[in-house]
DNA sequence: CGCCGTTTTGAAGACAGTCAAGATGCGTGG
DNA sequence: CCACGCATCTTGACTGTCTTCAAAACGGCG
């Protein structure tokens, strides 16, 4: 599970802090310290990278790849609650609340990840206070994709549901495309489900009506052409 | 501990700081020199406090009171996020990330605020460090809430939304009676049905039901009786 | 006591969930 | 490169539950 991809691995360590926004207020010489704490993994598609429950004792950071964090519901459905990628974080209410994990987590993708050790994530979080404001930017944006979700799912619409995510895919993973944005799906129909709070059925004909609307276009299970973004996002607001 | 409530004024603002917790890690020196930053507002039931999309330039904690954070769909209804209680807090992000607010607030009750103007925050975060990990922790119990919501509103059983709703009430406003446990709602069943998502109507029926069964007994419109927590928590898990 | 707003109840309709079967996509191995 | 087979996705029919609209009951407050 472990591995340096190019040999060096100085640069690569380097190439994780900066491109993490919580290490972005730090100068070289600051980041070359942080970099020297952490700790690099690799898990492949499918692997589990923390359950919920447990005590992680590590800041855990993306570097490369995709994670789901999800829960099981009473009926032992996945209900997932984040699609964290490059650059996201998650275990800091575990080193600075005490708190147990939320949540499970699971590669989606061979991902690459930097770890930081509770002790010494404490130390670099008293000598460099201007982290915690970093964290508490982005606890506060993802408050706020929470309290979207939380509003969508509030309004029945499903049609509204699917919207808003296949928007949330097209700004993350969109590239451009004759016809429109090409998305690159992270999830298979089962994982949207799961995402939006619906049926895996739901998903699919909401898809096909969206189709034979003309607002987008699938291309097997695992791209979408969204052809009329507008039309979308017409459906949110 | 020292409590002071000598009613001269300057004492409630200590009794402000005190009562928050993320002024809890501070001495009596420099809980004084926060206190000399507050300013204080009274609002009345129904008064708004902010507005979704303005730009608020103050953290604003809640001294007494109560206060319902909620957007509006896109139909025009109220979708409630939050319920603010003493010591709770708002406006984080706008100051530290230069955000506009997420959501409109709205007094529930006659409510005393305690609001911090930006610089002066800003001053106090790079003064005692400690009070971003105390927002930290605060943020990250907010979000597990937000993701316990979005949990129960992708499970659909309406029943188990209720019962969360009402153990949630139960642990912040509930007193001991003779027959269970004595809670007294924050909200009309319009609230309460803007709080979980659903219809007013629903919420109203699935009540009765509750009540038919013996779980609950309601007590006019603003009270209930948990006679059967047990009950509720296992429809939960 | 009487009014007005809120809540409850009723009935009809719509929509998503479930179960089941069929189609499609995708990776494997020949 | 093609063919096979499994996994995933789509489609269909049906059921259950929430929503909506409407009317009646209730509760709180002057």
């Amino acid at each position: 599970m472990k591995q340096d991809s190019c040999g060096c691995g100085k640069c690569s360590h380097k190439q994780c802090t900066n491109r993490v926004p919580i290490f972005s207020g730090l100068n070289e010489e600051e980041l070359s310290y942080v970099t020297d704490l952490i700790k690099r993994r690799q898990y492949l598609k499918g692997e589990i990278i923390q359950l919920e429950g447990s005590e992680p004792d590590c800041l855990t950071i993306i570097n490369r790849g995709k994670v789901k964090a999800f829960r099981y519901t009473q009926e032992g459905k996945e209900q997932i609650l984040y699609l964290f990628s490059e650059g996201d974080f998650f275990g800091e209410n575990n080193l600075l609340g005490g708190k147990r994990a939320a949540y499970s987590a699971e590669a989606l993708e061979q991902t690459n990840l930097c770890m930081i050790e509770r002790k010494d994530f404490q130390e670099l979080v008293r000598r460099y206070p201007e982290i915690s404001l970093k964290i508490i930017q982005e606890l506060c944006a993802r408050l706020e994709r929470l309290e979207t979700t939380v509003q969508n799912m509030g309004s029945k619409t499903m049609e509204a549901r699917i919207g808003s995510v296949l928007l949330e895919f097209s700004e993350k993973y969109g590239v451009k495309h004759p016809k429109g944005i090409l998305v690159t799906l992270p999830f298979s129909r089962e994982g949207i489900a799961s995402y939006i709070g619906a049926a895996r059925e739901t998903v699919s004909r909401r898809l096909t009506l969206l189709q034979d609307a003309g607002t987008i276009e699938m291309i097997g299970n695992k791209k979408i052409i969204l052809l009329d973004e507008d039309a979308l996002r017409k459906e949110l607001e």
